[in-house]
DNA sequence: CGTTTCTCTTTTGTATACGATATGTATACT
DNA sequence: AGTATACATATCGTATACAAAAGAGAAACG
């Protein structure tokens, strides 16, 4: 296994949770795992530091990054605001080649979703998205629009209840908003973007009532942004 | 010079454009100018590329990164609607503490315009805005403003002219609008902090119309957020 | 019995040596 | 003369050894 490829391990494995956060990421452990020496490791865990997949203190190692409570709060906080940010950027720049990537991407989405299976329905999801903030193709965006994508799959993951059929109802109408983003992008309607994203978000304001105190920041920016 | 030390002067010599952008940094000659090992060199290069002033390409070596013609675009699209959003969030969270050190760095910047010293001005206002970055307190916008602000301080530079007086009445009224940031801030008055920044950005409107294909773009997003 | 301090162990940080890869140059060939 | 190829050199990448710092545990003290 090269370093890109522990790199991209380590990256998978923080997304599925199989890395939980807080997780410590002890650099003899994980060099003997993978079989290269502590100064590659170490480099790579610097790498996963600067895109927010783990955190390091000084003199005391590397740890999956956590996800407190106050995270969940500025996730919902942030994300619908610079996601439809990425959606109408995309809907202007959206290449021919990146929307076929989109569509193969989007009916493997579509048969995790119809096989039940919530690791793939995550990992396809996280892709789309992530296409989407490729085909933005913003350098100033990308770094926070990255970070929300990580916690997302995360978040994703820890409040998904396969068994319920609510959850059910909204992977479908998730998949269906995927499909029109897809034709938006593809005919560079970017306020149709924007507007389909806002609707994608609301999918999520369940859970945002649960966990999170209610905050009218979060209707503002989805106001500003509709 | 310690690690965190060198960390920081590279980051000042990038900023000050005492390194420009593109320049090649060789590791061997880094670390002997530094008086440390390649190490821990290489891993503040992957440090500063994590936080985006360093582009490294494998067997390539470590660059300042670039300032394309492109980025210059990007950036005017982008910056006011993160500023927005940062100021939004910091009117909401600035504690006392942080708008004390900010009344100290505006006097700083006051002070650095009154004498016309132009390395001054750009590193206290780029401290004035660190600090809003603080008092938002958003891990997922911190990364994309951080950015924004690096190249804040390299455009600026690159643009600014000492003898124009344009120049000279648009410090003015930076600072003036700083003076009036700091009074939103403290008031809680998150509205007034976006009309703010708004305005704040109008003052760089000329230089977007020389540099910068007209898109309506940043008009939306603009109106968007006031 | 609780607290403190010293020592030992574990883990991170740094230096140096060696190996791999890319680039520039010279030479041979068409 | 132009191009291709082989070699030389410089630079990046990795491994290993050692130094420094933090944490754990035992012993001494209040």
């Amino acid at each position: 296994m090269d370093k890109p490829a522990i790199h991209d391990d380590l990256k998978r494995r923080i997304l599925t949770l199989e890395l939980e956060p807080g997780t410590a990421l002890d650099e003899a452990r994980l060099s003997a795992h993978y079989r290269i020496s502590r100064t590659p490791l170490r480099e790579i865990l610097r790498a996963l530091a600067g895109e927010g997949y783990v955190e390091i203190v000084s003199h005391r190692g590397a740890s999956v990054s956590s996800m407190s409570h106050r995270v969940l709060r500025d996730f919902f906080q942030t994300a619908p605001m610079i996601y439809a940010a990425v959606g109408r950027l995309a809907a202007h720049n959206a290449k021919p080649a990146q929307l076929d990537a989109m569509r193969e991407t989007q009916e493997k989405f579509r048969a995790a979703i119809d096989a039940g299976d919530s690791a793939a329905m995550v990992y396809h999801n996280q892709r789309f998205h992530a296409l989407m903030g490729e085909m933005a193709d913003n350098p100033y965006l990308k770094p926070s629009y990255d970070r929300l994508l990580i916690d997302h799959a995360r978040i994703s993951q820890t409040f998904y209840r396969p068994r319920d059929p609510e959850m059910q109802r909204r992977n479908r109408a998730a998949l269906a908003h995927h499909d029109e983003m897809i034709d938006a992008l593809a005919s560079g309607d970017s306020e149709r973007m924007v507007a389909l994203i806002v609707e994608h978000w609301e999918l999520s304001r369940d859970l945002l009532d649960y966990f999170v105190k209610p905050d009218p920041l979060v209707d503002e920016i989805q106001a500003a942004n509709a």
